[in-house]
RNA sequence: CGGGGUGUAGCGCAGUCCGGUUAGCGCACCUGGUUUGGGACCAGGGGGUCGCAGGUUCGAAUCCUGCCACCCCGACCA
């Protein structure tokens, strides 16, 4: 039993909090809003980049770095952008401190102004599509495919770990294309990556739609995104895509000579994934006794735990795992052996669940007497006894099992908690006592989708690309419409 | 910025209404010992500008005034 956590099902938003800071995930710092990520946490992160960097390489992409300051003059090019991020940046307007008069401290030196203010990145669009003005000339420069790993602050009101911080750390991308269709391949083409991340390394099923007007990224044309399902019924965005058009090249001025000799500007996509993904990790699979976490992203895939009556039992458990251990390493699974003798074996156990560790080996006097090991899964709770020649093959097999069982148990949950509506008072019926994805008519209007809003707290999360057309009425207002949306409350 | 709440040891809290020894409890921490198959036990120990600044009083964590910070609920958002 974990000690102090709550319980989802009595407050699920208080257990999130809570066990966010006890398996050492993260913490607040003392700036509100910005959180320190722990190195429990951010070896998650780890997980996550290198898999997602391997996938943006494999498609082609390269990283680069771009400043963390903007100039302010940079944002303001773009309309829609500059519309959509004023409201929510942090800007530096001097460069120098200097000591105050009566001693006290260090005051910002009035002198020191900036003639021009710099913004800290909200996102990087401005001051990447300003560069690429002076690296494309020719068709022969596209397309271009580049990726920055970096931090980005918007000034969030309110804030929750993980979910939504001040900075956080994410991956943009920006490429630029010669063509419409190559830039709208290339966005559905990230979505996609997306898409099979979530799935396959979060085991975490995903929608995959187009976002309305509404909800669309300022400066975009079309806004993709995945869409994800947490086990309280709300919703999560997990990523998005953005086909920019020629926006960004029409403000910054990016042309290329085309191959019939005439001038063009460029199309533009860009997307992220951010820091955000890991509490969506977190509130999808994990239980009351802790983090569940899947096997390929979890720090520690293995934790061996001996149980001794003396010293000399422990070196006799140390050499029994030691071929084990060296084993699973060759096989690239990460493996620990908690020999510390300052807690007990019923500690580490608890501890060890609270963090999410897949697969847990226990040694004790029995298992030498015996030659056996006992083997536990997380995710279910299940242990066994089996001979220690078997150990190794087992737990490859676990973790495959593991990684399996959260995903299907996730997209179970997900297809239980989708529901269609066909009028409005059944609408706000299944989002009151069922929540999850809610499936209904829309006459298209953003005037009806924030009418809704207002009413009910739901929010289009996406028109699904998979969604056949359908001809019906709206359930707000009872206008044609051509296909159901994806209605939802969410994070 | 509106509504509500809280500031006392690293964390969680009691004490405040009704002022009065050296400010207390649980967890965590340190030392020694016994323990170790699901969050051990015993003994000893360390740790506090009671959010800050004034005021009332013989005496303030406690009463008064002002300020600050944080949390929760709303308006904005990956």
């Amino acid at each position: 039993m974990s000690k102090g956590l709550p319980k989802r099902s009595e407050d699920y938003s208080a257990w999130y909090n809570e066990l966010v800071k006890k398996a050492d995930l993260a913490e607040n710092s003392p700036v509100r809003g910005s959180m320190v990520i722990k190195p429990y946490g951010f070896s998650i992160w780890e997980k996550m980049q290198s898999a997602l960097d391997k996938m943006f390489k494999d498609t082609g992409h390269t990283n680069a770095y771009f400043p963390l300051f903007i100039p302010k003059s940079y944002l303001s090019k773009e309309a829609d952008h500059v519309e959509g991020f004023a409201k929510e940046c942090a800007i530096v307007t001097h460069y120098r401190l200097k000591n105050s008069e009566d001693g006290r401290g260090v005051i910002v030196d009035p002198d020191a102004k900036l003639e021009e203010e710099l913004i800290v990145r909200p996102t990087s669009e401005t001051v990447i599509w300003s560069t690429y003005r002076n690296w494309i000339q020719s068709y022969r420069d596209l397309p271009l495919l580049i990726n920055q790993w970096a931090n980005v602050v918007r000034w969030e009101m309110r804030t929750r770990l993980f979910l939504r911080t001040a900075e956080f750390l994410w991956q943009e991308g920006h490429t630029a294309h010669e063509s419409k269709q190559e830039a709208e391949e290339e966005t559905i083409r990230m979505l996609n990556v997306y898409a099979e991340f979530a799935e396959n390394f979060m085991a975490l099923p995903v929608l995959k739609g187009i976002k309305t007007e509404n909800e669309r990224f300022a400066g975009a044309v079309d806004t993709y995104c995945i869409e994800a399902l947490m086990q309280d019924g709300k919703a999560l965005q997990a990523g998005t895509s953005h086909f920019l058009g020629q926006n960004f090249a029409k403000a910054f001025d990016v042309k290329f000579a085309n191959k019939e000799g005439g001038m063009d500007f460029v199309w533009g996509t860009s997307w992220g994934v951010s820091t955000r993904l890991i509490g969506g990790l977190i509130m999808a699979h994990s239980d009351d006794n802790g983090l569940v976490l899947p096997p390929k992203l979890a720090p520690i895939q293995v934790v061996i735990v001996p149980i001794i009556k003396g010293s000399d039992q422990l070196q006799q458990i140390a050499e029994k795992v030691e071929p084990i251990i060296k084993n699973l390493r060759e096989k690239n699974i990460t493996v620990k052996f908690d020999d510390r003798d300052t807690h007990k074996p019923g500690w580490k156990f608890a501890e060890y669940e609270l963090k999410g560790v897949p697969v847990r080996l226990a040694m004790g006097p029995r298992d030498l007497e015996n030659g056996t090991i006992e083997i536990a899964r997380r995710d279910t709770f299940e242990k066994q006894v089996l001979p220690i020649e078997e150990a190794v093959s087992k737990i490859e097999e676990l973790l495959k099992d593991i990684q399996e069982n959260i995903f299907t148990k996730a997209s179970q949950f997900r297809n239980e908690m989708t529901s269609e509506a066909s009028s409005f008072e059944e609408f706000e019926e299944l989002l009151e006592t069922k929540g999850g994805f809610i499936k209904a008519h829309w006459d298209g209007t953003t005037e009806t989708e924030e009418r809704i809003k207002d009413k009910t707290k739901a929010t289009i999360r996406c028109i699904l690309l998979d969604e056949p057309e359908e001809n019906g009425s709206c359930i707000f207002s009872g206008k044609p419409s051509k296909r159901k949306v994806v209605f939802a409350r969410a994070y």
